[in-house]
DNA sequence: TAAACATATCGTCAACTCGCGATATTTCAA
DNA sequence: TTGAAATATCGCGAGTTGACGATATGTTTA
């Protein structure tokens, strides 16, 4: 019975998250982040399943990086990258219901 | 036991779900559906909630409107807008726990 | 019908995004 | 130490987005 309470609004919390879904708004990068949360791959192999070149393909991962939703480890003449961010999951999830799942418009 | 199976890399459905993530990605978008759970409301409301121009907001509705999020009614002279897409409860529901919640980085 | 109100649309401009080729950096192997 | 492999960064150009003022449309009231 707890009413959610409505919040200020916080202008920088929500621009924040604006930006961060905006990060996470790309097909490629949808893409990456359901891959990731398989395991952790290398930048080729990342670039490999995407179908785009490698240098994309590590652009694309800088800027997950960035906003806190990947990390990544560099082993001999590779990088790992790997889900950095929990929430992730769940997010990814709920899209996945609404859009991946069964073909609706 | 059951393993999620790995999808096929569908580009048109995950270029649609990324549309749709873009469309919610501006922080008086979130603030507009956050505002449109809890009920409907006209243009003119929403637009001072979100301290925005009339025809900024309506804008951002048309928007919001157009990949099926919300839908309006005219009543007099006023548009009523609501939530058309009852996933978008969820879905912001998990960027609220991630982003909203409670202040971190 | 004219004026006022509520909303929608348009045009413009600055800023940003994306893809891509070129180049740089790091690491390993010969 | 030279070259190749893996990744990262840079610079450019086309396309998109967002804010904003101006104008248009639809509705009610005088």
């Amino acid at each position: 019975m707890v009413q959610r309470k409505f919040r200020p609004f916080d202008l920088e919390a929500l621009t924040h998250a604006a930006d961060c879904l905006r990060t996470l708004a790309h097909p490629v990068r949808i893409r990456m982040v359901q891959l990731l949360l398989q395991g952790r791959y290398t930048v080729g192999e990342i670039a490999e399943d995407c179908g785009i070149a490698e240098n994309q393909a590590s652009e694309h991962l800088r800027l997950m990086q960035r906003c806190g939703f990947l990390s990544s480890q560099r082993e001999g003449r590779c990088v790992y990258y790997q889900i950095a961010e929990p929430h992730l999951e769940q997010i990814v999830s709920c899209i996945e219901d609404r859009f991946l799942a069964n073909p609706k418009s």
